[in-house]
DNA sequence: TTTCTTACA
DNA sequence: TGTAAGTA
């Protein structure tokens, strides 16, 4: 799969990227320190994106023109865990406790919702569990 | 000229 | 987040 390789290839500056993303540089590197992206540098410390690291960060733009702060946005893009995977398979598996909403079920019902197509119906009934995540 | 870090509003 | 300062 080069096609990956060509994705993650760091090509331009930070000011192509904020043209790219109506960003500004300031955003972009305040999301850089907040770990939601993390771009490669050059010798001269320059930092250098990615196509990958481009849809990430239009990925963040949405979120926040949608009011998902920080702590959100990681609760939403930041990788699941594989134990966590596995624990809700184990939830489903013994049939006890299978009421409630599993957080990595309700995770991924959110990153559905807030990167795009969300059936409306359902938005209510997360937005009582929303809590659960973008808390303080 | 552009980008980087640090720091203050 | 915006912006200023001093560099690389």
């Amino acid at each position: 799969m080069t096609d990956e390789i060509r994705r993650n290839m760091a090509l331009f500056p930070i000011g192509i990227v904020m043209k790219l993303t109506d960003l500004t540089a300031r955003q972009i590197r305040y999301y850089e320190q907040h770990e939601l992206i993390i771009p490669a540098r050059t010798g001269g410390n320059q930092r250098l994106y990615s196509f990958n690291d481009v849809e990430r960060l239009l990925e963040i733009k949405d979120l926040i023109e949608k009011g998902v702060n920080i702590a959100g946005i990681k609760q939403v893009l930041l990788p699941v865990s594989k134990d966590s995977e596995e624990a809700t398979v184990l939830n489903e598996q013994s049939e006890v406790k299978r009421r409630e909403l599993t957080d990595t079920q309700l995770h991924r019902m959110l990153k559905q919702q807030l990167l795009g197509g969300g059936k409306r119906g359902q938005v209510s009934l997360i937005q009582g569990e929303l809590s659960r995540f973008f808390k303080k």
